[in-house]
DNA sequence: AATGAAAGAATGAACGTTCATTTTATAACG
DNA sequence: CGTTATAAAATGAACGTTCATTCTTTCATT
């Protein structure tokens, strides 16, 4: 007579899965154990399985969390006061903020969408929520008279989260990049893409 | 008395690497097995070994001659009339001509790069070779006043770099993206960037 | 005959997963 | 309140499979 405490399934979960990352910003999706997430996890091998049925449904519960995080750490840059600015802090917030193993298991979810159609899922739906949301940004900010009436909203979304994404993989590739200077040239970027009349 | 053919040597060295492509595109490099890869070669899995070492020798073999060829194929860019127009022309066909495969192939070696040291060696090393490259015909069109004289031509580098890398994984990430208008809205970009006065 | 090239079965380690078992928490009862 | 029955939670050894690698053998060329 004792009843299931489903506090304690959710923390056992974010536990694993916090866990996970370590192992997985390590040594990838597919070389990590479920030995190593299960000492990391500081549990059996065996009770990983009272709480995901295989190791795939782990990446892909892993997947989920680390996407939903990523879009929310970007939503945080639509609330700004000037567009240049507020898309400025947003991106240094990114690139210094965020920890060498979230960009790292970040580029191991998006690998891995290439060839599993349920992240690819997950990787998508995410991508395609957050494009929405910064295209809607940009183009309220048109209605203020904020960006250039000329823009399109739609296509500078894709392009501007496209530069945002490749700094990212960027610092890892090249940790030796200056990333004050990279700032300040981006503000010149945006403020002539964003801001400057038709030529 | 044979003597041992150098040519067959290298031919079979290069069926090995075409077929690890195949195979590391389709399920990544610690998912692939040396039996899927020999197969795809059309050799036995004991023969492989007469041409590597180990699976961590094919894996970084390989990873050396797409960095290789990725930057090579960044160079083409470079010898262009204008510079807006030549890098337009160089993104489409980025865009366009590069293989599902071989975008998926290239998100592999830099996710394997974020842990494995000797990968981590080949890609910056690719990595900082085109960004010279670019930057000197950067710094090279400025001098000849086709683009504008503040700009940073290191900076400039590191940011449009970040801008063809991010379009790239993006068709893998949103393959509904509208290849068209983005590839106009990226002239726009090129255009105020590089060549607008300063404000 | 001698040696290079290739094959493919064999090997041992490591893997994901299962399961019999132990430990722990709690509901029910006296 | 203390005891006991019960089921949840957790363990860790064992299982079957798969893997990278090695080894023995066969084939081909000179």
């Amino acid at each position: 007579m004792r009843k299931t405490n489903a506090g304690l399934h959710a923390d056992r979960r974010a536990r694993i899965l916090a866990a996970a990352e370590q192992v997985f910003a390590a040594q990838g999706f597919h070389k990590a154990s479920m030995q190593d997430i299960a000492a990391a996890a500081g549990m059996s091998p065996g009770n990983l399985y009272r709480y995901f049925p295989s190791k795939n449904a782990i990446i892909q519960a892993f997947a989920e969390a680390e996407r939903e995080e990523s879009a929310a750490s970007f939503a945080d840059a639509a609330a700004a006061d000037t567009m240049v600015e507020g898309l400025l802090a947003a991106t240094r917030g990114f690139l210094v903020e965020q920890t060498r193993d979230s960009i790292a298991v970040g580029l191991e979810v998006v690998a891995e969408a290439t060839r599993n159609p349920a992240i690819s899922a997950i990787v998508e739906a995410a991508e395609s929520a957050v494009h929405e949301d910064f295209r809607r940004v940009l183009a309220g900010a048109q209605q203020l008279g904020r960006v250039r009436q000329d823009l399109d909203p739609d296509a500078a979304a894709t392009l501007l989260l496209a530069v945002f994404d490749g700094l990212l993989a960027r610092r890892l590739l090249r940790p030796s990049m200056d990333l004050a200077s990279v700032i300040g040239e981006l503000r010149e970027l945006l403020g002539r893409y964003l801001e400057r009349p038709p030529r």
